[in-house]
DNA sequence: CACCGCATGTTCGGCTTTCGCGATATCGAG
DNA sequence: CTCGATATCGCGAAAGCCGAACATGCGGTG
């Protein structure tokens, strides 16, 4: 076993050329070095330095240790310097809605990136309820998710709404031009999971006054909403930034009146002011550099 | 600053859920756990643990310490492992005669690298007086080199011979078939440096008898060698070897009579046994497995 | 060739600092 | 109030360091 301090002092001998020049480098007795040596050659059972009458030279694990350590040495000093002087490093678990990595995520963390180059991040794409889960039991230290989900207590920075249409594949059904609640609560509807607050207020939007609730599926998968409205498996309620980063001919957008439209979705940025308030604003920041408000 | 015991001891609170719980797995009081932890906390100044009277907690820094320390950790053991039971592993400083990188060379590491995956090998070209010197004054672990230029006191294993041959451009140069020692010494000739054996060969086969020397010139590049004989510059004493694996129209080897002929090269594995036995042996096994003799 | 100074590493006794233990105080939640 | 957790404190053991004395090799000098 070896500490940081005899592979320092081991550094020391192979930088100075020897004991006693180590030893007014490191402002340690002559004595005291070559003793912690002579111990931890006996502790390890190798040879790390090979004396002879006038002088010391590394030995072939010697050297084979001093180069290791070396890394080590410099490992050690660039987390103590990151940690201490405050620099942004480390693993960010960045919690992402999916709707997000379409629209601010790329260029968020470009922006991140390219300011805080020790940062790396760990994303994890989920529903805004788990999401929110996650940052209290910390297992997420940020996290973009639909603002109106976020838990009590935790630090919120807004970024600007999405806006959502209804979108019909135009083979497989026909609606009115405009087309008004009911027609549209008569087809059945592809949106998000049902623990989500925009399928709620998909729900609330067509259940009014209706004897028969609407037919509204749940996907957490955007990608399989897509396929399933393009397939004519009903109609579906997606963000505009996704159809037009994904246009398909299969895919159209229906004109509705005013009372059918669908409530913009609302994201922030959400962390513990207490325990990542430092990288949370830094995150908010980004976003607000990146898609001024 | 902080020591391997520190983020051991922290891992293990982290591991086991408490200062408590890691005071049983770690077999010291909690009360040690507990002031060494405030103790580093304070030189470092930063927050580890969270503390509130129910636990702790890993703090945001705290995390990223316990994250990088894991790495240290593990880096120490495998170096540890490594030196104490005698793997195989590091840096090997080798040197090695050009004329051996076109023939052993690449089979000897492929074949060293398949036995022991944890060798690095950082290689040299030069010539073997150089390389001597490197092996004596420590620079070089193991060096494949002229035998009759090792230094004393260090181990040799043989290799094949390598057998040499005159070359010539025949468009430049015509010489009687077969050739004899005037023939060749009339004209300019392109060997190895003079520092070398086998320059000093090649000069006293020349000489004898004759009033004026024969013209040697020198080089440590066998790829210079090779182009100054294709362009007519001089003729040539170039290993076989080298010629099979660049063939080239204009060269052509030169019948000669017995007496003109040019001696083996004879190439050896040279390392100091007291220093580096160990690998040195390793070497030259991999050299007899490849090409036994 | 013997001697002596110089430089280097080693060993040893004594002292200081660090570290751990055990008992006890303290704190927050149920 | 009690339970389960951490914090604090005094004591003692161990580790680590210092300085001095000692051993060894090299090179200059008479």
């Amino acid at each position: 076993m070896f500490g940081f301090r005899d592979i320092e002092i081991i550094r020391s001998v192979v930088r100075y050329g020897g004991f006693r020049a180590a030893s007014d480098a490191t402002g340690l007795a002559q004595s005291a070095i070559s003793r912690r040596i002579r111990h931890l050659e006996d502790r390890m059972g190798i040879t790390i330095f090979e004396r002879d009458g006038r002088g010391v030279r590394l030995s072939a694990p010697g050297r084979r240790l001093c180069d290791e350590a070396e890394i080590l040495i410099a490992q050690r000093d660039r987390i103590l310097g990151e940690l201490t002087q405050g620099v942004m490093a480390g693993v960010v678990r960045l919690g992402v809605a999916e709707t997000m990595t379409h629209t601010i995520l790329p260029r968020l963390l470009t922006n991140l990136g390219q300011r805080h180059p020790m940062l790396r991040f760990e994303i994890s794409v989920d529903t805004s309820d788990q999401m929110g889960q996650g940052l209290k039991d910390d297992t997420l230290d940020v996290v973009i998710m639909l603002r109106d989900q976020a838990p009590r207590g935790i630090a919120l920075t807004p970024v600007p709404p999405v806006t959502m249409g209804w979108f019909v594949s135009p083979s497989h059904f026909t609606l009115p031009d405009p087309a008004d609640i009911d027609d549209l609560a008569a087809l059945p509807i592809v949106s998000f999971p049902k623990t989500t607050s925009p399928h709620r207020k998909v729900l609330q939007l067509l259940t009014p006054g209706r004897r028969q609730p609407a037919t509204v599926h749940g996907s957490a998968s955007i990608a399989t909403m897509l396929h399933l409205v393009r397939q004519g498996f009903g109609i579906g309620t997606i963000p505009h930034s996704i159809v037009e980063a994904w246009p398909h001919p299969m895919l159209r957008e229906i004109n509705v009146r005013p009372k059918a439209r669908l409530p913009d979705l609302e994201f922030g940025i959400c962390y513990d002011a207490e325990r990542n308030g430092e990288i949370g604003r830094e995150v908010a920041r980004a976003a607000l550099e990146i898609n001024p408000i």
